[in-house]
DNA sequence: ATTAGCACTCCTTCGAGTTGAGTGCTAACA
DNA sequence: TGTTAGCACTCAACTCGAAGGAGTGCTAAT
C-alpha cells in the first residue's frame, strides 16, 4: 500500500501535534486540527491503516498515536520545512572575534543549548590537513628544550623536551633550519605518514640527541588525534520526561561527561556526511546505546580548508527538527562567514 | 543541656546507620545495634532530648530519626575515624608521569569518582605565585608575532600579537632581551602590579608598537585567572533519590556543566583552608545553592611551592565522611609524591 | 533510672471503583 | 464506494478507604 496524499496529510497532522503536546493524538483532534474537513471516524480508518504500515503507533489500546522511529523518518526525509532562525545574541557573539578557539566553541554550543533547549555538544576541528606554518625550538634551560609549532588556523602546539647532553647553539640553529625547511608547509597527515623517519636519517650525524627531538617535535604535532569537544545544556534533558523515567537520566548524563562516546558519534557522522552537512539519527540510528530514546542530529561545519568539525545536538525524539535543522544551518554559515572576515 | 556519653554513643550510632541505609533509625534498631544494654524505651528518651537539642530530627511523628546538618557537623567534627583508603589504581595511574597537566587531573578525577560513588571536581593548580622562567617573541609573518612565555611548574602559555607595522630584527632581539632581563623570576601576581605599565615607560622610543607588543605580553600571562575545571561522575548523584527528587538533580548537573559555579566554591574553600586542607560543608555550608541538599568536601592540593588546587567531592549530606576524607588525604599524599619526583 | 506495655500516629501499600479519552466495529447514508 | 453517526469496549489514571506496620510518647511498675 502506497501513502496517498490524504494519509500524508494525516501522518503530518499526527507528528505535528505530538512534537508539540508530547502526548499521543487521537481521531478527534486530527479532525479539528486539519482542513481536511473529515470526521473523525473516518480519520480513525487511515490512522489504523498508517498504524499497520508501521508510520504510528499506540502505547496501548485505548490511546491515541504517536509517530513510530519510521515515522519520524518519513517526516525528516519528505516533509519538514525548515524554519530560518535568527539569533541576535549569536551574531553579536561571533563578531567580537574570538582569539581563543575554545572559548569560540565553549560560546557556540551555549547559544545553540539555549536556543534549541536541546542539550548541545560541539567538536573541535580536526587539524589533520592542516598545514604547517612555524616551528620553534628554544633551550630553556640545559636540560630542557621547547618546541613550538604553529599550524594554520592559528592553532599553537608545545612541548618540552628533555634532552640528556647539552646542545650547543649552533646545532640548535642547525635544527631550527632544517625542521622548518623541511615540514613547514605540509600536513599534519602528512607528516605522520613517515617523514619523521626520513628526517632522523637525514640528521645522521648526532644521531640519538637530534633523533630524540625529532621524535619529541613529531610527537607534539601528532597529538590531539581525537579532538577536543566541548557540550552545553545537558540539563535541558530533563525537560523531557521521556528521557529522565528509569534512570535513563543517568546515563545520558553520563555519556555527555565521557567525551570519549561522544566522540564516536561525531566520527560517524564526519564519515558518512552526505554533502549537505547535516544529518539526523532517530533512536537507534545513533552508534551510542544510552541514546536509543533521543533523536541526534549533527551539521559539520567548516573554519576554512580542511578544519572541519561537528555541531550535535541531541534531544527527545519528538524534538523540533525543523527548528533544530535551522538553527543548525544558520550556524553553519555563520561560522563560514566568521573564517572569511579573518 | 551537655551532650553526656551516652547521648553521644546514641547520636553516633543513629548517624551511622543512617548513612548505611538511608532511611530514618529507629529505637529498636539502636538498642540492639549497640553495645549500651538499654531498651527501646529509654532509647526513645534519649532520642527526644537528642531532638530537642537539635541533633536528629523525625521526617513524621511516627517514623525514626534522621540526622540534622547540625548532628552531621557534630559527627564530622569530633566522632569521624577516618578510614584509611588504599587504591591501586591510582597508584598506577601516577606513577607513569602525566606528562599534562589536564590529563592528570582529569585521571584523578576520575579515579576519585569511581573510588567514592559521588561526584568529584578538580581545579588546575592557580599559577599566581608562579615565576616565569622564559619569554620568546618570535615573528610569524610580517603581521603578527608569536609569544611564548613558559612559568615555573613547566606551564606554556601563548599569544599571537597582531601587529600594525613590521618590526625590525634589531628591534624584536631588543625586545626579547628587555622582557627577559625585566620580567624573568617575577611571580604572575608581581607582574599584575603595574610591572607592564612601567615597562611601557621604560621601552619609550617605538611608543606605539612596543605598547602594544608588551601589553599582549602582560595579557597572556595574565589570562587564566579562573583555573579550569574538571568534573567525573556527575551521574552518581543519581545514586541518592534525595539529590534526584523533584528535579533537584537538573538543577545539579547545571551546576557541573557550569564550571563557574563550581569556581566559587573552590575559591571560598581555598580561602577559608584552616590549614588541615580538608574542609566540610553540610547543606547551606556551601556557598551554591543548588547544593543545598549535598554535602561537599574540598581538600586543597599542593603541586609544590604555590601550585595550589582544589579537589571536591559532593554527594548527599549522608555521604561516607569518613571515606570520602581518607580518600582525599591519600590523594592529597600521592600528589604531593608526584612532585617531589619531578 | 530503667523498662514493659499500650494507645496512638501516620506513612505505605493494595485493591476496588470511577472517570474519561479514545478506539474498533457496524450500520446507515450520499 | 467512501463517509459518517453511534455504540460498546478498553485501559490508563485517579480517588478513596481499609489494612498493615514501624515507630513513637506516655504511664506505671520495677
Amino acid at each position: 500500500m502506497e501513502l496517498d496524499e490524504r494519509k500524508k496529510k494525516i501522518l503530518k497532522a499526527v507528528i505535528r501535534n505530538y512534537l508539540e503536546t508530547g502526548e499521543p493524538v487521537g481521531s478527534r483532534t486530527i479532525s479539528k486540527y486539519t482542513d481536511l474537513n473529515l470526521s473523525s471516524a473516518t480519520i480513525r480508518n487511515e490512522m489504523a491503516d498508517l498504524e499497520e504500515m508501521g508510520y504510528i503507533l499506540q502505547p496501548h489500546t485505548s490511546a491515541g498515536r504517536i509517530p513510530s522511529d519510521q515515522g519520524y523518518r518519513f517526516y525528516v526525509d519528505t516533509m519538514m520545512e525548515e524554519k530560518d532562525r535568527e539569533f541576535v545574541e549569536l551574531k553579536e557573539m561571533l563578531l567580537e572575534r574570538q582569539d581563543k578557539m575554545e572559548t569560540l566553541l565553549k560560546q557556540v554550543a551555549k547559544v545553540v543549548a539555549q536556543n534549541t533547549q536541546y542539550a548541545a555538544m560541539i567538536s573541535a576541528p580536526s587539524m589533520h590537513r592542516n598545514k604547517v606554518k612555524f616551528i620553534q625550538l628554544s633551550r630553556l634551560n640545559p636540560e630542557q628544550l621547547l618546541a613550538v609549532i604553529v599550524v594554520e588556523g592559528n592553532v599553537i602546539k608545545n612541548n618540552i623536551i628533555p634532552i640528556a647532553d647539552e646542545i650547543s647553539d649552533e646545532n640548535l640553529l642547525k635544527l631550527n633550519i632544517l625542521l622548518n625547511t623541511q615540514l613547514n608547509g605540509l600536513t599534519m597527515e602528512e607528516i605522520n605518514l613517515g617523514i619523521i623517519a626520513a628526517l632522523k636519517q637525514q640528521a645522521g650525524v648526532h644521531g640519538s640527541l637530534i633523533g630524540e627531538v625529532i621524535d619529541a617535535v613529531g610527537d607534539a604535532i601528532k597529538a590531539d588525534v581525537d579532538p577536543e569537544i566541548y557540550t552545553s545544556g545537558t540539563n535541558n534533558i530533563f525537560r523531557y520526561p521521556e528521557l529522565t523515567d528509569n534512570g535513563k537520566a543517568s546515563e545520558l548524563v553520563g555519556t555527555f561527561e565521557e567525551k570519549q562516546q561522544l566522540g564516536s558519534l561525531i566520527q560517524e557522522s564526519l564519515e558518512t556526511d552526505p554533502g549537505t552537512g547535516i544529518q539526523v539519527y532517530i533512536g537507534d540510528e545513533a552508534p551510542i546505546k544510552s541514546m536509543k530514546d533521543c533523536s541526534v542530529v549533527t551539521a559539520t561545519y567548516e573554519l576554512g580548508e580542511g578544519m572541519k568539525g561537528t555541531i550535535g545536538i541531541v534531544g527527545p525524539k519528538r524534538m523540533d527538527y525543523d527548528k533544530v535543522i535551522g538553527t543548525l544551518r544558520t550556524i553553519q554559515s555563520k561560522l563560514d562567514e566568521l573564517y572569511k572576515k579573518e
